[in-house]
DNA sequence: ATGGCACGCATGGCGTGA
């Protein structure tokens, strides 16, 4: 079982890009985020002749997730049902196979003193609780997605430099810590505990591929069960080098079973 | 020291991202 996350800065831009990974990837899901498009303009079809089907949710210009898989997916709904703002365009999740899938765009929280970052916290803790809801740390759950928190100073390429960024405040990483530890396991680390592994290359700076400038804020995380699986996870490079790229490039995981 | 780029929405710049 293969499963992919990809921040794609919309999906009506980044089609061929993504179409192209797939085929040459073939996973047996992709979460999207970002895919920045309405339901009812989604390019649903182009994944059908591609052999996918696709789960997804979007309202317009911002936000937006999706969920591709070659079996269909079950039970996808959005959302955090805990009587709070709903946010349906930042999670959607469903089933596939024995495998309970959750895709997050976390919001970003544009900065310390916005209402956006006390609304980030707010939406991490509230995911503490949702998981608890809807999950047990026994069956074998993955949570990933651009969750727009670096956790650890390996994760960034200048800590000091990016240190009281809203995706690696100390208080934002402590937040981040306590989903984690509703019962997840980082599956890339596990597989790579070494520095200069990223998934996000701001478009603004000059040879920042080149010169590695990245970020680690997109995440593959499962419950030990699902973990104890787990064969391999890797970042692959290759669509951020490619023309009109995202600015996020895709996180991979390969699971037994 | 601290820019910069891309997107959608909308048509002239703005809000957002990280």
């Amino acid at each position: 079982m293969k499963i992919a996350t990809f921040n794609v800065n919309s999906i009506r831009s980044r089609l061929p890009i993504v179409l192209d990974w797939l085929k040459q990837n073939e996973p047996d899901a992709l979460c999207l985020q970002e895919t920045r498009v309405a339901n009812d303009a989604f390019p649903e079809r182009a994944f059908e002749e591609a052999g996918y089907r696709a789960a997804f949710r979007g309202d317009g210009g911002r936000n937006g997730v999706a969920i591709i898989t070659r079996e269909p997916l079950e039970n996808v709904s959005t959302g955090i049902d805990d009587g709070g703002p709903r946010d349906d365009d930042r999670l959607i999740r469903g089933t596939l196979g024995d495998i309970e899938i959750v895709n997050t765009y976390v919001p970003q929280g544009q900065g310390v003193d916005k209402p956006a970052y006390r609304y980030k916290l707010e939406w991490l803790s509230r995911l503490v609780g949702f998981f608890g809801q809807h999950y047990t740390v026994e069956k074998p759950v993955l949570w990933c997605g651009d969750l727009n928190v670096a956790p650890t100073e390996l994760d960034v390429h200048d800590p000091k430099r990016i240190e009281g960024h809203v995706c690696f405040t100390p208080e934002v990483r402590e937040a981040f810590g306590r989903v984690v530890d509703w019962g997840f396991v980082d599956v890339l680390r596990k597989h790579h505990p070494e520095p200069g592994v990223y998934t996000f290359y701001d478009y603004r700076g000059r040879h920042v591929i080149e010169q590695n400038k990245g970020w680690r804020i997109d995440h593959i995380l499962t419950t030990e069960p699902l973990a104890e699986r787990s064969v391999d996870c890797f970042v692959d490079l290759a669509p951020r080098k490619l023309e009109k790229p995202s600015d996020h490039t895709p996180l991979v995981a390969e699971f037994e079973g």
